[in-house]
RNA sequence: GGAGAGAUGGGUGAGUGGCUGAAACCACCGGUUUGCUAAACCGGCAUACCUUUCAACGGGUAUCGGGGGUUCGAAUCCCCCUCUCUCCGCCA
């Protein structure tokens, strides 16, 4: 969430940006400055009037030592009946209290200043395209029957065991997949990120601290009886292992990097968005996370803008990237750029990476902090990008690589597949 | 799943109703001393909110796993929850 003294000091800076997002803010910002204000007397009274009783009873222990029972009494009286009153203040300030953290969650990240306007995905900008688009024959295949035709990826196998949008992979298909995975995970490695293997499920705290909770509810699979939620993304399980913490200013950055399952429930997607390998339920993907002196989150989203263009440039897929409009930036993003690779035979562009600075959103979420030199606590910016989600990567590598021989495995993934070509 | 023990500041650990936001030690930071390093000595060392003629030095409140209760007063007593450890059961 934005921090309260931001809204408070720049008030029409916030609202004025936040329309970039379409989101009009002007009310609810008033409120949050109101309820704040109310939380701010509220508490000066709770305050002054425990600081009293703090005092009487100072007294009343002092009264007792000396034996004098009767002005211990009077004084117990007084203090009785501060404690009404404070008792009345705080239950009124634990009210505002969860008011006003309540509408906080409903503001929006503010978008950064690049961030064009627009109302959906169409208004994205490009900032960069590499590679050509591949030619192919007329007859080329898309990833769904190409999977088929080499008993690959078996979508009906993943139907009648679980359901749609959850594949089984099999021989040289699973192997594929095991390479790209280690293949994404050494190039992480190689350029600074620490490898984790983070849960798949994690509990509601969690859940709220990256944004999923209270408002993307919907999306994630939820285990009730234990009140746990499959996680829609790494990012979860390894932002939130900073939870509450304060990291000194030297421990900055922070790189982490995780492959793990995804799983999201994707309600209300339909049509060739979901064909094949689209759109999946459960999917691979390896992240990278990075916790940053807030001075120095922007040079690294662009460290990691690089990152995942050298993954598609030695995968050999033509690739472009854009910047998201406000429309189609994620609430809790303030700015966030889209990779897509070109896939030849559906010949449309599928999204594989998503790379975003939070700024402090999430930081203040979870009260991710670090100590600076100057001995201040500061929240700390938040970062992280796909690197890489596998199930798109796929689908343009059958599709892009197909030849009447059969799918040829680019150069740079074939010490990892122990396979130059699957047939 | 059953039985028991426990959770205190960055770490170890004292503290069973008032003088404890919390001893001591270690770590860390600053200083003195010192050929250098080390040692010794002195000082500092949590977070949040409020207070904004407090520039600075400040003042107030809360926090001893989390929540609730008893009491004039709780780290200390009571209840609930979470987590950790030990033993038993089960098991990849």
């Amino acid at each position: 969430m934005l921090e309260l003294q931001r809204i408070r000091e720049n008030k029409e800076e916030v609202v004025e940006r936040l329309s970039v997002k379409n989101f009009d803010a002007a009310a609810l910002v008033e409120e949050i400055i109101d309820l704040d204000l109310q939380r701010r007397t509220n508490q000066k009274q709770l305050d002054d009037t425990l600081a009293r009783s703090k005092q009487l009873a100072k007294e009343i222990g002092r009264y007792f030592k000396s034996g004098e029972k009767e002005q211990a009494e009077a004084v117990r009286k007084e203090s009785l009946s501060l404690k009404e009153q404070s008792k009345a203040f705080s239950v009124q300030l634990d009210k505002i209290v969860k008011t006003l953290n309540a509408k906080l969650v409903e503001l929006p990240n503010v978008p950064h200043p690049s961030v064009p306007r627009g109302k959906s995905d169409e208004d994205n900008e490009q900032v960069y395209s590499e590679g050509n688009l591949p030619e192919l024959a007329e007859n080329a295949l898309p990833h769904w029957e190409l999977a088929d035709k080499y008993k690959i990826i078996d979508f009906d196998l993943g139907s009648k065991v679980t359901g749609a949008g959850f594949p089984f992979y099999r021989g040289k298909g699973a192997r594929l997949q095991r390479a790209l995975i280690n293949f994404f995970l050494d190039e992480a490695i190689a350029a600074g990120y620490l490898e984790y293997q983070p849960p798949l499920m994690v509990n509601e705290a969690s859940g709220f601290g990256t944004g999923q909770l209270p408002d993307k509810e919907g999306q994630m699979y939820f285990a009730g009886l234990d009140k746990l939620y499959l996680i829609p993304t790494a990012e979860v399980p390894l932002t939130n292992i900073y939870r509450n913490v304060i990291l000194k200013e030297e421990d900055l950055p922070v790189k982490n990097v995780a492959y793990s399952s995804c799983f999201r429930r994707e309600a209300g997607s339909y049509g060739k968005d979901v064909r094949g390998l689209n759109r999946l339920h459960q999917f691979d993907k390896v992240e990278i996370v990075q916790i940053q002196h807030p001075e120095k989150s922007y040079e690294t989203l662009e460290v990691m803008k690089e990152h995942v263009a050298v993954l598609l440039r030695k995968l050999e897929l033509p690739f472009r990237i854009l910047r998201l409009c406000g429309g189609d930036l994620s609430f809790t993003s303030a700015l966030t750029f889209d990779f897509e690779v070109f896939s030849g035979a559906q010949k449309r562009w599928l999204e594989v990476s998503s790379v975003s600075n939070f700024e402090s959103y999430q930081a203040n979420r979870m009260k991710l902090r670090f100590k600076g030199k100057d001995g201040k606590t500061r929240l700390a910016h938040t970062l992280n990008g796909s690197a890489l989600a596998l199930p798109r990567i796929v689908a343009a590598l059958l599709e892009n690589n197909q030849t009447p021989d059969g799918i040829k495995i680019p150069k740079a993934l074939q010490s990892y597949t122990g396979f130059d070509i699957i047939d």
